[in-house]
DNA sequence: TTCTTTGTTCCGGA
DNA sequence: GTCCGGAACAAAGA
């Protein structure tokens, strides 16, 4: 699934593949993914140039030069494919692959100068495209009430600290919170927590200071290391034609219940359990 | 047919 | 008013 790290990689792969060209134009196949798609607003955007492309937790910026953004979420199956000037097709992230059906699943094409196509592919369509101006960023419910970038300096022990204090909620909840701390999802914070040692059941105000000082290192640490694989294996995304990739993911403890325990030394066995109507996984022999 | 997957939103109860 | 936890929702594949 993309979180953070995947939608990072999505947003260099844009800026590389897009940036400074112009919409000629656009074709809509469905009426709607996670909402009604408004064409007029796509009308609007023919003949705009790209000027940047961004990234906030978990949504990509498309900035054009009338002060216009396509805003992006790539909700569980979202993903962009770049038809470039040779017709060769070219995923823009390292999770998922090109297949044979993806035509079917092709909701929305726009086209370049340059001959260069940016297709929009969705299979469960929880994904979204939204056009709006840059001063609806401040009013926007999808962006203003996000918690600060997990990479900035803005997550830091204090902050942490002092957000949990009076809070009566599982580590694991509050981890996924995107008021707290926005891009996070629920394989990374799985996996943060297994390398933190920490039991996801625990209510925040249990954590030690060290924990706390845990949680961020390994946050900050995993995503920095997922951003860094997806960005090498895009060297490979290079002249393929049709063909999938071979990157692999390595997860400790996501979707491995059942699977003894990856830490040295540990003889436990990875569990899954449910938090907040999530899938959840941890050893309950080295997470505490 | 039912279950699973996700991020987000909403609602009842405390 | 605020916080917390649970449920609902979207689509489609197994």
């Amino acid at each position: 699934m993309p979180e953070l790290p995947e939608v990072e990689v999505v947003k260099r792969s844009l800026k590389k593949e897009i940036n400074t060209l112009t919409i000629q134009k656009i074709i809509i196949n469905c009426k709607k993914l996670r909402y009604l798609i408004n064409k007029k607003q796509f009308n609007n955007i023919i003949n705009r140039k790209v000027v940047n492309v961004k990234r906030r937790s978990k949504y990509l910026m498309i900035e054009l030069n009338n002060k216009q953004i396509i805003l992006v979420h790539l909700g569980m199956t979202g993903k962009f494919f770049v038809i470039n000037s040779k017709n060769e097709k070219k995923k823009t992230s390292f999770y998922y692959n090109i297949n044979k059906n993806d035509e079917k699943h092709n909701h929305i094409i726009f086209y370049f100068n340059n001959k260069i196509k940016l297709i929009y592919n969705d299979v469960r369509k929880f994904g979204f495209i939204k056009i709006i101006t840059k001063n609806e960023i401040k009013g926007n419910n999808h962006l203003s009430l996000l918690g600060p970038e997990p990479l900035s300096k803005h997550l830091n022990f204090n902050y942490f600290k002092k957000y949990i204090l009076n809070r009566n909620r599982y580590i694991k909840d509050i981890l996924m919170d995107q008021k707290f701390i926005a891009g996070l999802g629920n394989i990374y914070v799985n996996e943060i927590l297994f390398l933190s040692k920490i039991n996801p059941n625990k209510k925040v105000i249990y954590l030690k200071d060290l924990e706390i000082k845990k949680i961020i290192k390994f946050t900050k640490e995993i995503l920095i290391t997922s951003i860094r694989n997806g960005g090498s294996s895009i060297k490979d995304f290079k002249g393929v034609k049709g063909k999938s990739g071979t990157f692999q993911q390595k997860f400790n403890v996501y979707s491995k219940n059942g699977k003894s325990c990856a830490r040295n030394g540990c003889k436990g066995v990875i569990r899954k359990i449910n938090i907040s109507n999530r899938s959840t996984f941890f050893c309950k022999s080295c997470q505490k």
